[in-house]
DNA sequence: CCGCGTGCCTACCAAATGGTAGACAAATGC
DNA sequence: GCATTTGTCTACCATTTGGTAGGCACGCGG
């Protein structure tokens, strides 16, 4: 590093850090945010202590090694979707509300922090043996649980017979997943509008997903006046 | 490199290499693969050049700089899409055959080889303001004309009012992107059952992809076999 | 007050990285 | 036949990489 590296100042702020909050979860963030926004590759040691504002050795001594620091990065997400999983599930239980409300809520998990779809994205394309196991966990149950509710509902008329469930879920989780991870880059196709604020953009793309979604496996309510599925 | 490297035997199969086929090509393929599979930064020019079985100087001869390397991906990749292209463009004409057309061979394009798909999602994700200009120029002409025919269908009562025509567009083009760039990992939520070969389990996904594309977009038509849909 | 664990640091390391210099051989043009 | 170009190589280089060694200050329990 050219930078002459003043010595550190190691005399000034001696106890200046009383409420020093959690490095390590400070470590996490950062990583987490650099992981996504650059990928694991991408991305250096160096890199995730100077955003934390540490040194690199200080980094490995909360985490023993990159790779460990990604493992780490990829189970506080899973722990966060845990958190989050048993609501979904309950919503999951009939009516085409409900379907709305269990795409509704994992569509907002991943809204409310982008970082993690792009993670998830990511780790698909780069280490996707790795991952098939957490996929097999932590989603497979929930996946399944659709796909048995979509059976159902097809059984019962409402669905549309011929949508293939297992292949349904899959492809609508890999667009939530892609649609956030890649929104900026995406939404720019759009605007030429100064109408179009990110915000109302991003409104306007969950609106259209959950659209997509709904209509591409509920058939037409009894009769539908006119036009329109209208919500 | 710990291989004691054998002089490189100068010697032999002098010209041995008649057939040569352009070395260049040969670094391009290669590289796109690897691009696909581990990313741009997952990557070295040692990986590539050994790929290739040659040395990296011979490698920068043909490229001067990794970066130039990774470009020449791309535009190669854009150059075969801006072949197909107009062969779309034609197809986008009318009629829900011609609109299924449109996407199954935008959809060919991408399996033929699926690394162009990775390729593009990773640089989605990693590049997104480079990428920008790219889709300006390859994509809004083919997203706006999509978007022009969903508008007309609108009017004329064929396809679903609340399709929201660019951003439709632009979340089928990325599931067309995500859900081929993720295939294998994808498809290994559903099998389980030894009938689910790749083979038709690609074929499973590519057609329910197709079925909820139109579905998504098409009000049934004036009457349909068994009951509801029409009004 | 003393020892010890915690946490951060400087200093270092071997390996790998992207890239260069320059030798050499085979084709190619004249 | 000779000079030049083309393409590959070995050898090297500076920088960056993930990771280690070991020291130093602090706080806390005895």
């Amino acid at each position: 590093m050219p930078t002459p590296r003043i010595p550190a100042a190691r005399v000034e702020i001696p106890a200046a850090r009383p409420g020093r909050v959690d490095v390590a979860a400070q470590i996490l963030g950062e990583a987490t945010r650099l992981f996504a926004a650059h990928g694991f590759d991408g991305v250096s040691l160096a890199d995730i202590a100077q955003a934390v504002g540490i040194r690199k050795p200080s980094l490995l001594y909360h985490f023993h090694s990159k790779d460990m620091l990604r493992r780490a990065v990829l189970e506080t997400l899973l722990a966060r979707w845990n958190d989050v999983l048993p609501k979904l599930l309950m919503a999951a239980t009939s009516g085409s509300e409900q379907f709305d409300a269990v795409i509704s809520k994992t569509l907002a998990f991943f809204i409310e922090d982008r970082d993690r779809a792009r993670l998830i994205l990511r780790e698909l394309l780069d280490r996707p043996t790795e991952l098939q196991p957490m996929i097999e966990t932590h989603v497979r149950p929930w996946a399944t649980l659709v796909s048995d509710y979509i059976r159902r509902g097809q059984d019962q008329g409402r669905l549309w017979i011929d949508v293939d469930p297992e292949v349904y879920v899959a492809h609508v989780t890999l667009l939530v997943l892609s649609s956030i991870a890649t929104f900026e880059v995406i939404a720019a196709l759009a605007p030429k509008s100064p109408a179009n604020s990110p915000r109302v953009l991003l409104e306007r793309h969950t609106h259209e997903l959950l659209r997509i979604a709904r209509t591409s496996l509920f058939r037409p309510r009894g009769r539908d006046p006119e036009s329109t599925t209208h919500e």
